[in-house]
DNA sequence: AATGAATGAGTCTTCATTCAT
DNA sequence: AATGAATGAAGACTCATTCAT
């Protein structure tokens, strides 16, 4: 049995970083943080305990690289040719990219909504979260003073507070929930 | 020397109810459901933590009855004399008993809406949550079918994702989201 | 209203003891003495927590007081007039006196066996039953030599064992269990 | 620096196990069930609380494994070679396999006796013990039938009922119970 | 004599984390 | 890299007992 090289153990790591992160996205999202404990991780996984702690320091920070994981999705499909002259079409490409991330990854925003309210919990991730909310409410504020409207800053916290209301409705309800439809209707209010 | 009247126990028990209630809704809201022990309860309520237990049978039963104390509310304000004829006004007056309530009674809506998303936690309350969120939903869309709205559902539930998305944005930043403009916005869109 | 006297006093007393005693025996019987709560006692009984421990010092004083209410019992059928010359006649009236006795009380009995081998519990009342069964052994040694048995001491204790293994698998199994029948065959024991 | 072997680990699990289920058989027939505490267990094992719930699921189901384990010990010395011609020969190597079991595990026989009268704690064990003890009655029954007793289920029932008061006998008093003794008057009563 | 609110020590149990191998 | 036995702090809950009224 010639030694591994060094190449294959970076492969297993991140097999291995990646069932785990996977696998308790999984549990939090459908369970609870609190209520997923590492046992059942590992157990769900096919790894022991120990090897979870090889990878990660601790709960919480596995709970924080999975949520950092998908951080940037949200922006990533935010693109601006012009700050100076954002285009409709550009912020309905941003919307779109984020039904469809949304409608992918039900558990990563079920977890995210679920720990949006866990203060205790959240204070983990917020700081990085309240980056990307803070660059998007500039962005709307922006777009609505572009477009003339009377209080922009206000239009814009509405959109972002509608943005996470359908979210969480989606996934509260995923049969029922007219998704597209309502992309139809936030396009308009733009 | 005589014992207390019942009239008696019943004050005292009345009373430490609602402080028992009333703490435990303050560390739930603030610091999770999970992560507040009843010990931390009856610590900062000042009273022993068995005394907890006189009133309510378990830790699940005093969230449910916080919860429940206040379920009603939300359906308070919503008087609709005739159900073929729903006025906007009195929508707005909905609405805006809802905004009220609201900035009266943040840390309840905070723990309401911490444990819409926590799976494990909130099926103690559902049933009754989901009554109301459903009795609601059937009213938005008599009222948009008598406006001669296109599509009355989708607008019912863009319009009840809204409320929730605005009530979250609310209570996680008080201090600038501009919620009675904000109301301005939504009545128009009735 | 006019002052109780003392022997009205003397009189409620006398009830809320007996209350309170057969109340617990009948829970302690056949729920355990350990499963069985002060709060469950006074529930059933319909009085306060609070009025048992003025007539009883503690739950261990209860249960003491219970069972020595009956401990004298087993031993009032008894009657040797001669000790020198004990007649199978008095055994046969101790004998059905304490199966009259097993049938008329039997959560008594019940409780009595369940104690015997919960050594925390039964050192309460150990030494008192110790004695009656000291003098029992000695009586039927006696008896059996007088008979002229061979080995007196090993019929008395065999003898005795049976009692309890009879008392036992009736309070178990009353329905089935043969305790008329029974009797016969230990007559002709004797 | 490899990791223990399965075997390895199942060692170390067995011994565990034992150990565990040895000390709290000593506590439980000692101290009682319900008055040993899990801390108490541990304490004794000189193990931590935790490791007991790595191997049992609760204080019951070790109550129930440690009375499993030898509930089938009683059977095991019943060897009838023909059910219909049942030899006395073969009712005293039961009588003294068990004599032996008797005095070789007072402890099991004493936890044994203590929970035969915790109505709420011995239903956990119930069943198993139950149909070894119909099974002895009806053996007992046809043996007496074919040695032509008039009253065989009487018999098998006083039978028993004195199997059950002899070990009770023993094993509340080890020193003076003529245990040897007594056996032979039970196989002159057969 | 009577009430039941109040206490707090103690119970079983869970679980993130450590560590020898 | 990998295992899972072991730990112990912390959690929810129970209950005998006390005490002001």
């Amino acid at each position: 049995m010639s030694p591994r090289t060094a190449k294959q153990f970076e492969e297993i790591r991140n097999d291995k970083v990646k069932l785990i992160m996977s696998t308790a996205l999984q549990l939090f999202a459908n369970k609870g943080y609190d209520s997923t404990s590492i046992s059942q991780i590992a157990k769900t996984a096919e790894i022991s305990k120990g090897l979870m702690y090889n990878y990660f320091t601790s709960k919480e920070e596995l709970l924080s690289k999975i949520m950092m994981s998908g951080v940037n999705e949200f922006m990533h499909f935010l693109i601006i040719k012009d700050q100076n002259n954002i285009k409709k079409e550009e912020l309905i490409k941003f919307i779109d990219g984020n039904i469809t991330s949304l409608k992918k990854n039900v558990d990563y925003y079920r977890l995210y909504f679920s720990l949006a309210f866990q203060p205790q919990v959240f204070q983990i991730l917020n700081k990085d979260f309240m980056l990307i909310f803070e660059e998007l409410i500039e962005m709307f504020v922006k777009y609505y003073t572009q477009k003339g409207e009377e209080k922009p800053y206000v239009k814009a916290r509405l959109i972002l507070a509608l943005f996470d209301g359908v979210g969480i409705h989606y996934i509260n309800d995923i049969e029922n929930f007219p998704l597209d439809e309502i992309r139809e209707l936030i396009i308009e209010m733009l």
